[in-house]
DNA sequence: GGAGTAATTGATCTAGCGATCAATAGGCAA
DNA sequence: TTGCCTATTGATCGCTAGATCAATTACTCC
């Protein structure tokens, strides 16, 4: 009665499935948060018995960090190829903004703002949470350092402000999915914030709205 | 043997018991945020078995979105407390930077972050964020909208300015929190950007550090 | 001082989580 | 074709969560 009907047993070679394993975790994270990230959902989803899940992950808790930085991982790549095409400091910025804050990034802010709160309680999660912001900002000093180098932007401090940065724009995305709204309406406001922040004349970061 | 040894059974008021419940519950959160919040915690610290605490509370997400609103409220009038003193409008907003990024609200930032990531499963704890964000918005909003009329500031949009300030100071607090780092170190450029954001002259709001 | 009210107990239910492991069976090598 | 290796199963354990409710007992009122 309690047993599932039927299974169709398939043998994969242990990486195939192991990369099944981390695909099907990672969509479902994507889908419905780091919390939706359940050894059982993810046994589900690949089609396979809960059992198996817990043969190729060591823990839930590894499991769960390595979906998380995987996930931030390919938001930074992403990121970084449309910033390849702008060539102006203060251009790069702006994509920057408009990019990460154009509203459709809903799905990666859950995940951020669950990262946050659920590192207080894995370490290993503690550990992917603290290595993907200093990717975000190894990235934004960059702009920001070449931004000073070409004269646009006047800081001494270019690390210091690239944190800010991430921080005020994670803010806002993190705000406007807990109310609801749109957080595109904040670019064009944070561009001015930023002007002051890399000392850029006002006006001198352009973002699409 | 499983029978808890004795209890000294004590009855008291509904009221008082019930206001017991809800300190007990207020702190509990405060020390380990808002996933520390279970029906049989409570029930400990109270020194009461577990199903009073549920026959006082309709749900523990009632009683989590209780708490929630009541810290923040707190919060708020804390920081209305520190305000009251200060008159000048450019001075105000430097005030309320200085207070929320003193490094000394990591529980509070603690319980915010928590707040954002279980609203998404709590459709009470949904309303009190929203609606504590709203407060939130109104003080600073008339912070804003007074420098305005001074003189001090110059904006449009003092509500939506106002939301994005408030969206900076947390990202910022949510992300010292992440990192271990003290928050305190980006008062001073949060400043500068608000000063953008509000229109006021560059360094004309005065943070103590 | 006795009775009745209702505050309080604590065992119990359901549900979900991660983890474990003996048993099973798929597919390749010989 | 046969046999072995091992990928896979699924039942099961231990734990924690919120919720429920009949039984108990502390207090108040007459």
């Amino acid at each position: 009665m309690s047993t599932t009907p039927a299974r169709s047993r398939t043998r994969k070679a242990p990486a195939e499935r192991a990369a099944e394993i981390v695909a099907a975790a990672t969509a479902i994270a994507r889908e419905g948060g780091l919390s939706a990230l359940t050894l059982r959902a993810v046994a589900e989803r690949v089609g396979v018995a809960s059992g198996l899940v817990a043969h190729y992950q060591p823990s839930m808790d590894d499991l769960v960090a390595r979906v998380y930085a995987d996930l931030v991982e390919e938001e930074v790549r992403d990121v970084e190829a449309v910033l390849a095409d702008v060539a102006d400091p203060a251009a790069r910025l702006g994509a920057l903004i408009d990019t990460l804050m154009d509203g459709e990034r809903e799905e990666l802010t859950v995940v951020w703002v669950e990262g946050w709160a659920m590192a207080r309680r894995s370490e290993p999660l503690a550990g992917a949470v603290r290595a993907q912001m200093e990717r975000w900002q190894t990235l934004v000093e960059r702009i920001v350092a070449d931004g000073c180098r070409s004269g646009a932007f006047a800081t001494t401090e270019p690390g210091e402000v690239a944190w800010e940065l991430i921080g005020m724009i994670d803010g806002l995305n993190a705000q406007s999915l807990a109310l609801g709204t749109d957080t595109s309406r904040f670019a064009l406001r944070t561009a001015r914030a930023a002007e002051a922040l890399v000392g850029a004349r006002p006006g001198s970061i352009p973002v699409r709205s």
